[in-house]
DNA sequence: TCATACAATTTGATTATCAAATTTAATATA
DNA sequence: TATATTAAATTTGATAATCAAATTGTATGA
């Protein structure tokens, strides 16, 4: 027997996060495109600023795409010296990609106007809602993504 | 005089939508690639089967992209019949963009993996926060994007 | 009527992407 | 040890996505 109740909130929820995640992507590209870098590029720039430095395959999964088109962003971000491979010892098959410290200074750039976004969000949130969502998103994550 | 515990917040809380916005990108990504459609073209479709028929210069806007990109994705939905162009007799520069049958089944095709996704965050919530989280996003949404 | 504004398209260039083939290195096993 | 297998990264060849700027066709206000 189907609950009404139910399925009318996934649909409404279904919708926000649509809607949500709709315009954080437009929110994105438009702060990327005022800055020297590219989409991917900046994307890159981002995971490797977030988890620090990894190797081809890491890095392409983390972006969701394949390694030949990481191998092109990578090959790009040094080109314009904002990141650089390092080959390890123990695996010579191995690149671990590194930002530069220009690389890293656009991170934190690129980090302030997320950082921003958030406190425009918590701006409209009460208190406990801001608590809230950072409960629902933890559980989120960590249990389907 | 900064405050800790708001700072800390913000910073959590930006790791945890960088994370959420990543995860579900990838997501959208690789339920799109099991398709007919490339990404731009189910994005389009998105929009329209969300929000109905619209011109270019809408579909553009919610699309985050320009009208020259817009145009041809259209012209490729329309080449594959997810699509149609319908002039207006009110002002005929303008095109009003429309599903298809089989844009509309291709919109439910994709809609329901957004539904199932849907349902498996609210799995993994507690019954308040199902509502906490809906309220959250629309209060965001509504005021900042 | 005519200048201006506007919607959409076209143009020309660059960037992003994939799948498949290739290269190079590590590893297992016969 | 030789050789087959697996694996990481790159290259290749093709297509798709994107932009800014120029163009086309239409509307509208002065």
């Amino acid at each position: 027997m189907p609950d009404f109740g139910v399925n009318k909130i996934v649909d409404k929820l279904t919708h926000e996060l649509l809607h949500f995640f709709n315009s954080f992507s437009s929110w994105e590209s438009s702060v990327v495109r005022s800055s020297d870098l590219s989409v991917s590029e900046a994307h890159a720039i981002e995971i490797l600023g977030q988890f620090g430095q990894m190797n081809m395959k890491g890095l392409a999964q983390k972006l969701g795409v394949t390694t030949g088109t990481t191998t092109v962003t990578v090959d790009r971000l040094e080109k314009k010296d904002y990141a650089r491979r390092e080959s390890t010892r123990e695996d010579r098959r191995v690149n671990l990609i590194n930002l530069t410290e220009k690389g890293c200074r656009a991170f934190d750039e690129h980090h302030k106007f997320h950082l921003a976004l958030t406190e425009q969000m918590i701006s409209v949130l009460a208190e406990e809602e801001i608590y809230q969502f950072l409960t629902i998103l933890k559980k989120i994550n960590s249990e389907i993504f």
